[in-house]
RNA sequence: GGUUGCGUAGUUCAAUGGAUAGAAUAGGAGUUUCCUAAACUCUAGAUCUAGGUUCGAUUCCUAGCGCGACCA
């Protein structure tokens, strides 16, 4: 048990005994002691003042008698400070805990018994992937190993959107512009070859819309235009007339008129009929799209392996865009859905604060939603969880709470378990990144770029001159991947934050590459006066100098499951930052060599060992490796 | 327009309703006979505005301002 729990349980105990009440474990605060208090643990009395009608400090008085006397073994003296109890743990606790959990092994929790899926990652098969699917990645990996570590099973799957209108785009270009270029006769990395192409198509439709965009822009509507998209520009440029509107609104409607433009283009609806072809089977179509989904896929997997990233299952959206169809057709007979009389099929989702969603368009094929919800219920199938995580950006939280809702009211047995992780926009410091202006990230060039930075900056400082070729080649890349690693993660998911280039290769500060220095300086150290014998120490009153080290060491486990609960791995960028720098701060002051005894000396190696085995675990949270010695 | 998220040092990030709001970086001043100076020690600097709830509010509530996202 930790710490922490036994404190509050013993709290819990003395309440009972004291004012016959008993307090819910969760009311009681418990913080640790503010390093200018003497002490080790906190409890917070003021909540309990009122219920019971005593002073805070007469309170804790009370409370801080009741538990030394009852728990002498652990709890050896209290003293109070405005209604704050500040309990000293004994030495002997702290130093049996070295003892105990000096293992690789250490803060690791049992299993619960519990599964876990967690879905990331889900590129799309026209483009490689950039800053916003490191993220994502990081961030998908980094909860699974938290939840693993905290007791789950997890299980960890990809969704991959392998068709649609955006593949065709890149189909339709390579085929016009192609001259049959592959990834070997031209040298490029697959996924980056078909997003050349969706590019060259995006330019090519830019360069005939334009025109047309100018006329519509002008109040002139095109003759060969489409007649649904006459109707529809004309309604616009009716309120472009408007002189009253804002220029946001203006914006807005050059924005559709830009919209129609793209449509109307011949591009366009070679697109369209080709993406109809798909969906026919036509043999010649799937086979083109098959060969450059395939060229992706393997440059995919050369990105995923260099960044850490894979899956137990993946699932490809041609594969389930189908599904789900089936369940609405049940969830109607179950009152779940209803049918418009036009034929479209809805939930009503009012009750719940949201509007009606369309599930089934009128002739029948489904939409984004419908397929979610077929995805769902086959996962569930295929790995029967509790809880099902779903690591997707935040844009789609409306989408996810409607998903959820939807499963609850199908009655699925994961439905309560289902959470989307949502993690904000990555900008950088010029604002967002935009496809069109191409300032987006790409993740292949980001990651040379962080291992170039550590090559360089590590042969500046000259102390790797014995390493193998190998070995530096390795040492690049888990700095590099370091660096870009924790400076993602660090911050909270939930919020958009910014990447800035120059920041994120830093080796200073807060940083993943300090962890790791750090890690790299205790395994100095144990090589140089070999491993602890804990048998040595047997003075516990040696420890109280290096006390607030320990103290980090055992708060390891609460962190773990309060980051699993909250699926932020930041907490534990957090946490092993802080104890890195504790270490640091404090060895370098007191050296081990230069240890008053032997059994300090022992005891300061008990600490580091451990302090090495804890950084090692909680970087691997991160998915983040650590060097023998850099 | 409706729904929703976010506003904290110059900058990038922290803070289950708790003690004097923490770090990092940039700035200023120091520390290499000693296990890794990619380190360490000082120093200066911040809660968008107005109300409310509370013994206590960065945190919860209401309104406003600013930025973003989603929906039509």
């Amino acid at each position: 048990m930790q710490i922490t729990d036994f404190i509050k349980l013993a709290a819990q105990k003395a309440f009972t005994a004291l004012y016959q009440t008993t307090p819910a474990v969760n009311d009681i605060t418990l913080n640790e002691t503010k390093p200018e208090f003497e002490g080790d643990y906190t409890i917070v009395m003021f909540a309990f003042v009122k219920q019971l009608g005593k002073s805070p400090d007469a309170l804790a008085t009370e409370l801080g008698d009741w538990l030394i006397k009852n728990e002498p073994a652990i709890i050896v003296g209290f003293n109070v400070i405005k209604g704050f109890l500040n309990l000293s743990i004994s030495n002997n606790y702290w130093l049996q805990f070295l003892r105990d959990n000096n293992h690789p092994d250490a803060g690791k929790q049992p299993s619960n018994g519990k599964k876990a899926m967690i879905e990331y990652s889900s590129p799309n098969t026209n483009k490689p992937l950039h800053l916003g699917h490191l993220r994502n990645n990081f961030l998908g990996w980094s909860v699974a190993e938290i939840y693993k570590a905290s007791g789950y099973e997890v299980i960890k799957t990809c969704v991959v959107n392998d068709r649609g209108v955006h593949i065709c785009k890149s189909m339709l270009a390579w085929k016009r512009f192609g001259n049959g270029a592959t990834p070997e006769n031209t040298n490029t990395k697959g996924d980056h070859l078909v997003g050349d192409y969706y590019v060259k198509f995006e330019n090519a439709l830019k360069a005939e819309a334009t025109p047309v965009l100018e006329q519509l822009m002008a109040g002139k509507i095109p003759a060969d235009i489409e007649e649904t998209l006459a109707i529809k520009a004309k309604v616009f440029i009716d309120k472009l007339n408007d002189t009253t509107l804002s220029a946001d609104k203006q914006n807005e409607i050059k924005e559709e008129l830009k919209e129609i433009a793209r449509n109307a283009s011949s591009l366009m609806q070679e697109v369209r009929s080709m993406l109809l072809k798909w969906e026919q089977g036509d043999a010649e179509t799937i086979a083109l799209w098959q060969m450059m989904n395939s060229w992706v896929y393997k440059g995919f997997d050369e990105t995923y392996q260099r960044i850490g990233s894979d899956f137990q299952i993946i699932y490809y959206e041609s594969d389930t865009y189908l599904l789900g169809k089936q369940l609405v057709e049940e969830g109607i007979a179950s009152g779940v859905f209803f049918r418009k009389e036009e034929g479209s099929v809805w939930i009503d989702l009012t009750a719940d604060g949201l509007d009606e969603k369309l599930v089934l368009r009128k002739d029948g094929t489904s939409v984004y939603i419908t397929q979610d919800i077929g995805l769902a219920r086959r996962k569930y199938e295929d790995f029967p969880m509790q809880e099902s995580i779903y690591v997707i950006g935040d844009e789609q939280i409306y989408h996810m709470k409607v998903l959820q809702l939807i499963c609850q009211r199908l009655a699925m047995p994961f439905a309560k378990g289902i959470h989307h992780l949502s993690y904000g926009m990555v900008d950088l410091p010029t604002g967002r990144m935009k496809s069109r202006e191409g300032t987006v990230v790409d993740a292949d060039d980001l990651c040379n770029e962080m291992e170039q930075v550590a090559a360089s900056k590590t042969e500046e400082l000259g102390k790797v001159k014995d390493f193998t070729p190998e070995e530096l080649k390795q040492l690049y890349h888990t700095l590099g991947m370091g660096a870009l690693k924790f400076y993602l993660l660090r911050v909270d998911p939930k919020k958009r934050m910014v990447f800035n280039p120059e920041e994120s290769i830093d080796f200073h500060g807060f940083t993943g590459p300090f962890v790791q220095y750090t890690y790299a300086r205790i395994q100095s150290v144990l090589r140089k006066f070999g491993a602890p014998d804990l048998q040595k120490i047997v003075d516990e009153n040696l420890l109280p100098l290096e006390k607030s080290l320990v103290v980090s060491l055992e708060q390891f486990g609460t962190v773990i499951n309060q980051s699993a609960f909250d699926m932020n791995p930041s907490g534990i960028a957090l946490y092993v930052y802080d104890l890195a720098k504790t270490f640091n701060s404090f060895y370098t002051e007191h050296s081990i060599g230069n240890a008053e005894n032997e059994e300090k000396k022992q005891l300061r190696l008990a600490i580091s060992q451990l302090t090495g085995y804890t950084i090692k675990n909680a970087m691997q949270l991160l998915g983040i490796s650590v060097p023998g010695r850099m």
